[in-house]
DNA sequence: ATACCGTATGTTGCATTCAGAATTATAGAA
DNA sequence: TTCTATAATTCTGAATGCAACATACGGTAT
């Protein structure tokens, strides 16, 4: 009594729906591919703020019709990362110095809770999952390798308010640094200013292993406001 | 000498686009119109949640083909009001009791900032102006016109809101707000949690007046849970 | 020369069409 | 009868086509 290929595909099939362990494969859909990359290519610099957006031109240098270039405008539009004008097309929202001061403002106080919550809901686990991170981060910076030692930053900082478990928390921090990581670039940090930037991240984590929400709520939005004074001469 | 009409509007014309006075007249494009619509439905309850979204039917039912309202349902998405499942389309989002607190927490945070700086920031005339709506409102609690009495309730909430003169904490409030807006619809509000609603805004106006921040932060978060204790047993 | 008007070109907004995936219906076998 | 395999239908995702609007250009009249 051999089990067939027939067989074995019979008996996992109806298993799989209800093994939530295997994650489903990934199946990207062309506009959403297509709202990552544009917002890539905002926040990277590489389409400059009060650039107009050609849709055909555009697609055709994207590979895409104009369909689902169209519908990751809108979604663009609604996070505020460009602006559409009727009849007009879409151009790339470009930020006043009093945008990014609103946004940090926001920032801050989304951060902040955050950080109250993060120590109050976070599991061990998690905790050691930023420590680990947090210390990859120090070999980067030890090593004055910028860009990966930008990314594990950026990953921490989105871990620590992942920890929080507010969904919604999450959500709108999210749109809000997508918009400032195109200004972080310009905040071309000096060597004093990334040793400051590694001391408040020591500081944060600290707090975070102590639990200590307040102390952590303090240092994100400190080193949140840090960033922005050295931003801020640039605009 | 005398003028002519010619002249005379030789004169005006070019300094109209300067003359900021009249309004450019108001030309919605479809999508937006659909995605306001959808909006309203959902958040009236007309699209219940769970709904299965048939573009083909829906869009016939709105009279719109559907490019415009695939492009609606992707900003839609955006704003967490329905679910964007891939080849399997949109459904409305349905709210767990979870979501709801987790929305409530951000959104008790966000007003929270809104008063302090409110209170810093507002012109007098903006405070009238809320004044002036609250009393209004008052009328349609006294006529017990439940209707009415809710519209302006939202007006005044999103005006306070407005005189932080905070683009982006304006902007994620109403984000917020347009989820809540739906579950408010469940807090069939009894006559004493009414008049209870009725002092809450007394004192919130009271600190607004006296431009009493964090007084008026603490009467807009208190006010926010207050509503979600009496929603809180309906979900 | 300048201002105004009409035309021509290019771009956006929306509808329609086509292809592929998912769901339902149907037929057949255990 | 129930379950499976397969076919048919339905629906979504994306591309193309068409009409309307906007901008740019050229000509004419003052």
């Amino acid at each position: 009594m051999l089990n067939t290929e027939a067989n074995v595909l019979n008996h996992l099939e109806p298993a799989a729906p209800a093994d939530a362990e295997v994650a489903p494969i990934e199946r990207p859909t062309l506009h959403n591919t297509v709202v990552t990359r544009l917002r890539d290519m905002i926040t990277e610099g590489q389409l400059a703020p009060g650039t107009r957006i050609h849709e055909g031109q555009l697609g055709k240098q994207l590979g895409v019709s104009r369909t689902p270039l169209r519908e990751a405008l809108k979604v663009l539009a609604s996070e505020g990362l460009v602006d559409l004008v009727p009849s007009r097309g879409a151009q790339v929202r470009s930020l006043t110095p009093k945008n990014v001061k609103d946004m940090l403002t926001v920032l801050a106080a989304l951060e902040e809770l955050a950080g109250r919550l993060a120590c109050e809901n976070a599991t061990d686990a998690g905790i050691a999952e930023i420590r680990r991170l947090h210390d990859e981060m120090l070999e980067f910076y030890r090593a004055r390798d910028l860009l990966r030692y930008f990314k594990h930053n950026q990953q921490i900082h989105s871990a620590m308010i992942a920890l929080s478990g507010n969904e919604s928390l999450v959500l709108m921090q999210g749109m809000l640094q997508a918009q400032m990581k195109r200004i972080r670039f310009i905040g071309n940090r000096s060597e004093e200013s990334w040793a400051g930037a590694v001391a408040d991240h020591e500081e944060m984590i600290g707090a975070l292993e102590a639990r200590a929400g307040e102390r952590l709520a303090r240092a994100l939005a400190d080193h949140l406001f840090r960033t922005w004074d050295r931003v801020q001469d640039a605009l």
